[in-house]
RNA sequence: GCUGGAAUAGCUCAGCUGGUAGAGCAACUGAUUCGUAAUCAGUAGGUCGGAGGUUCGAGUCCUCUUUUCAGCACCA
């Protein structure tokens, strides 16, 4: 009997009952048959031998989309598993998922793996791969599947078994010797692993709960090819040089000392000079955008921390209390209270409202010491902050306008791609659920009419509020938070926030937290990275070196430099004694934009020889020439 | 905070199983005055992160501690 399956391209094609997926491929190319990893039978991942038993649409899938990627890597995962368990026989196994970038395997062993193991590991899952095991399904009741791994003594995925809902379908994979505890798919066989590297190891705690023991896991990555990881390998370098921390120290950017303390930062004169052209930027902008500009100081009494909840729930991260007149004053982990105190300053008509305090606010929190990573999470941070207190009927048009006004400031500094959260109630709130859906509704709303593209965190909020997220990927792919607006339904009530109403009445303001920047540390971090240090011209602490090329033309040089300050332009110039080849060298690598080479030509001419970082040699052009490309391209901020 | 690495000159790094610290670049001095990614020569620079300990002797071994890296957990 034939059945008849449909592909993607709307085509069908008849079959003999049970035929699998593999053979489906093989029956349209070897080289398809070669690659396919796994396949969508009406939607349902599936393994390539998998039965099809009755008439299907079929969808063959790769390495090359995310699903034959984590097909791919989880198999492989499974793989690391046998190598382990071959070489070390007491480790016991927990789960191993692919992950983004590769797959990681959690074990239980009392000896953490070395970097000799891992070796040995990735030797033996090489050698396991070329004997190409065959993944085989088999599906047992509850209990068959209890009974084996008890045997086993693999209690961990006894304890998994017991928390897989009633009525799922229990499934084992095999390969060799090695069973797992698996919903499946795999591949085919562990021969179409052809290119493995073991990438590091750490601990992880059992279900991501710090309360249980610490599992040692290995990550790992594999390609169908070794050209593939190759590639891999070299774009890991490659995105590790653009290390904030590597550039920051290559430019001069910033530094952070042992001996001042642990994530408190200096930036340096060019990374100071970037900060305040951001900072100048952001004042304009918020002054556009309709927001008030506050000044508040660094520590307030313990009091107001306690009004405001923040002793309460945060402070385990707040900085121990400095005692003034025996009285307790905290750094301020948050700038809220101190605008809220302006607010409340005096009466406020609802004619007023809405009023947007926004501050450059700098604020430390005591951070693990694990959590400290270069400037993108420190103890000091300068938040760029602001609240904005409305009436309850303008909370949508202020989110959506927030939102906006976010957008517009990321994408100012060349970022475009994002990944914006929504994130809802946690266990742990204060607010009515009907308050947390009143106030989420207003930040979904704001987000549909934007258009983006978001994902709900669910229970991710913070406890006082729903929140939006954006956040950016470092050069590694890790994610950092960057702009957050934050609903709260807590400090109003706290500190008895109101105003007087159309009606003479008082009224509870509703309050948003909003930083677009977030910190202005991370930012700058983020920043590095995106550009890898070849920032926007109209961001660049030199944007103008003059290398002369020799000392007799330095005096040129300087009528130059002052031609170029006068028109606002950063400009300096090399008066080292070195060769122009040297001082051309030392620009490109401070990655400079504009280096201008005077000599006995140009003195003549009263011209600039300009060569452009990256780009090479332009050619000769008049000052006043440069002058205005230059600063239109500053005033375009490409 | 947890697990596992690491810390040697301003920077990047070498220093075998314990025998008294080295290179390149940078800096400084001198020569050179040069045309698009490193001119030559010389000089100086380190209580080997810190504190204890073992040893005749510690950069090297042990303990504690600080910082840092990767990951986990946390992140108002």
């Amino acid at each position: 009997m034939n059945i008849e399956i449909r592909f993607p391209d709307g085509n069908t094609k008849e079959f003999p009952q049970n035929v699998t997926p593999l053979e489906i491929a093989e029956s349209i190319s070897s080289g398809l048959a070669r690659q396919v990893i796994t396949a969508k039978v009406n939607g349902a991942v599936v393994d390539c031998n998998f039965p099809i038993r009755q008439d299907a649409a079929i969808e063959l899938i790769k390495f090359d989309s995310d699903l034959g990627k984590e097909v791919y890597w989880h198999s492989t995962a499974h793989l690391m598993a046998q190598a382990v368990q071959a070489l070390f026989p007491t480790v016991k196994v927990t789960i191993g998922p692919a992950i983004e970038n590769g797959f990681y395997y959690d074990f239980d062993t009392d000896v953490p793996f070395t970097d000799t193991d891992l070796e040995k590991i990735e030797a033996k899952m090489k050698e396991l791969a070329k004997e190409n095991l065959e993944f085989t399904r088999k599906e047992l009741s509850r209990n068959e599947a209890m009974q084996l791994f008890a045997d086993m003594g693999e209690t961990y995925k006894v304890e998994i078994l017991e928390s897989i809902p009633e009525d799922d379908v229990i499934s084992i994979y095999t390969q060799g010797d090695f069973v797992d505890l698996c919903r499946g798919p795999h591949i085919i066989h562990t021969g179409k692993i052809k290119a493995i590297k073991l990438l590091k190891t750490s601990g992880a705690y059992w279900r991501g709960d710090e309360k249980n023991k610490m599992l040692q896991r290995i990550y790992g990555i594999s390609f169908p090819d070794k050209k593939l990881l190759r590639k891999y390998l070299h774009d890991l370098e490659e995105a590790k040089k653009r290390d904030h921390r590597r550039i920051g120290k290559e430019l001069d950017l910033f530094s952070i000392s042992d001996a001042i303390g642990a994530g408190l930062v200096l930036w340096h004169p060019n990374g100071a000079m970037m900060r305040s052209i951001i900072e100048q930027f952001w004042k304009e902008q918020h002054y556009a955008y309709g927001y008030k500009l506050v000044n508040t100081p660094h520590i307030g009494k313990a009091h107001l921390w306690e009004t405001s909840g923040h002793l309460g729930f945060y402070n385990e991260s707040m900085y121990n209390p400095i005692i003034v007149d025996e009285q307790e004053y905290y750094l301020k982990p948050m700038n809220c209270p101190f605008h809220i105190a302006i607010y409340q300053s005096h009466k406020r008509s609802y004619r007023e409202l809405p009023i947007k305090y926004a501050e450059m606010g700098t604020v430390y929190r005591y951070e693990k010491s694990g959590a400290l990573h270069g400037l993108m999470r420190v103890r000091g941070f300068t938040q760029d902050d602001a609240h904005i207190i409305c009436m309850p009927e303008q909370l949508d048009d202020e989110v959506s306008a927030t939102l906006d006004f976010s957008l517009a400031m990321l994408r100012a500094f060349g970022f475009e791609h994002f990944q914006i959260y929504l994130s809802t109630m946690p266990e742990k709130a204060v607010g009515t659920p009907e308050d947390w859906d009143k106030a989420s509704a207003a930040l979904r709303k704001a987000l549909e009419k934007a258009e983006i593209d978001y994902e709900i965190d669910e229970g991710g909020g913070a406890f006082y509020g729903p929140k939006i997220d954006i956040k950016i990927k470092d050069a590694l792919n890790r994610s950092w938070q960057c702009s957050t607006i934050q609903f709260d339904f807590n400090l109003p009530t706290r500190f008895g926030m109101e105003y007087i109403g159309a009606d003479n009445e008082p009224h509870q303001p509703y309050m948003i937290h909003r930083a677009l920047l977030g910190s202005l540390e991370r930012f700058f971090g983020t920043l590095i990275e995106y550009h890898a240090g070849n920032f926007p011209l109209w961001l660049c602490p030199v944007q103008v070196k003059i290398l002369p090329i020799s000392e007799k033309f330095e005096a040129y040089g300087k009528t130059v430099i002052a031609q170029l300050k006068k028109a606002g332009i950063r400009a300096e110039m090399d008066i080292s004694n070195e060769k122009i080849g040297y001082k051309i060298r030392e620009a490109e690598m401070q990655k400079i934009p504009f280096m201008f080479i005077v000599g006995q030509q140009e003195a003549e001419s009263n011209q600039v020889s300009v060569r452009r970082h990256t780009k090479g040699t332009l050619g000769a052009f008049s000052v006043d020439h440069m002058i205005d490309e230059i600063l239109s391209e500053i005033a375009a901020k490409k």
